[in-house]
DNA sequence: TCGGTTGTCTAGCGGTGCTAGGATTCGAAT
DNA sequence: ATTCGAATCCTAGCACCGCTAGACAACCGA
């Protein structure tokens, strides 16, 4: 019996250093140099091992997607827990998504530009993934202002800040202003009371 | 000297061929499907026709992006053109920027998502790169409010926008409800004077 | 000690973007 | 009219990709 659970934990430890070897080196060098090749020599196993975990690359970067789904979440769980007050905990989101996309851009592909053959948005959506959005839910559930449903302002929150991510990143907004565009979004889409505490 | 001129005119027909063979291509089955072989055999040519015209394949998404940001620029003008008063405008600017990335994914892709090679937001940037933009900004520009840069307010709308285009055709975000998240986007981003007319 | 399962590797398939080098065509000068 | 040279195009091939069949070795249980 020990001897399947040790074979067992020895797998399970391998395909751990899989995911990590595919996220460490797209984080170097981007994705595309992740191949199936260069991904099993830095494992030192041969390719076919890659296939007996994953039924493709298209599942490695879908395990690297969940991971990332994880972090994101208590990155901005911790972010708005440390915030005061409603738009303090709107900004703090805000940034520490945007930190979180800046600072680990590979991962954030995998979760939100490339296909990792992940279910999106419906029933059979990974945890990891509902999970992250509930932490955004957290937070922008509370300023939608009246009349608006949470979830529906939660995903055009959302949006706006995986526009300002991506086309940041890739050069497509010019560099720098990238506070200002944030304090405008949460200017405008955060409906604060006013009232004192 | 005019069969110089000839052999130019059918050289330049040639080349239209290839970006509108690609575009429609890709727009039939993906942009993953437009290899350079299966390209060459559409145009009736070899391969290395292909690398006469352009520097390789992500030239050749450039050409189809820069055409696309043409029609994206006609499109927007169109709509806001036809709407009367800046409510109308931006909201008639939103529906046509993001049925524009419905009705032809792979020019969108070739424009905001791949790389064609192209440089945004600087000064050596393509003319109707720019000219897009400024079919933006010339309507939104106007509700950006009182103390807010009209370029960094547009570059900020355009990021939602992109999201919502996005996350929207990959099914990361539910289908169906992407009227009201528009509606939301412009009733709070944009700043309208209730004074009549 | 043996038999069978389990695990891993070598080798290879069809595909990719891209290019070197030969063949052919064709205009122009003699 | 003929020949030369340049421009044009294609065949063939390179290195790489994701993925897999099938041979081989290692190991566990009887």
């Amino acid at each position: 019996m020990s001897v399947q659970e040790r074979k067992q934990r020895e797998r399970a430890e391998r395909e751990r250093l899989i995911v990590a070897t595919a996220r460490e080196l797209a984080e170097q060098q981007g994705w595309d140099a992740v191949t199936t090749r260069r991904l099993a020599e830095r494992i030192e196993y041969s390719q076919p091992v890659l296939y007996s975990h994953f039924r493709g690359k298209r599942e490695i970067i879908g395990a690297v997607a969940l991971e990332g789904a994880a972090e994101l979440a208590a990155a901005v769980r911790a972010a708005t827990s440390a915030a005061k007050g409603p738009r303090a905990r709107v900004a703090a989101l805000a940034h520490a998504y945007l930190a979180f996309a800046e600072r680990n851009p590979a991962v954030y592909d995998a979760l939100f530009q490339l296909d990792g053959g992940l279910a999106y948005a419906q029933e059979d959506t990974p945890e990891p993934l509902k999970d992250a959005f509930a932490a955004l839910l957290e937070t922008l559930g509370g300023v939608a202002g009246d009349g608006v449903d949470p979830g529906l302002y939660t995903e055009t929150f959302w949006a706006a800040l995986h526009g300002l991510a991506t086309l940041t990143r890739e050069g497509r907004l010019p560099p720098g202003d990238t506070e200002q565009r944030v304090e405008l979004l949460v200017d405008r889409l955060a409906i604060v009371s006013d009232a004192p505490p």
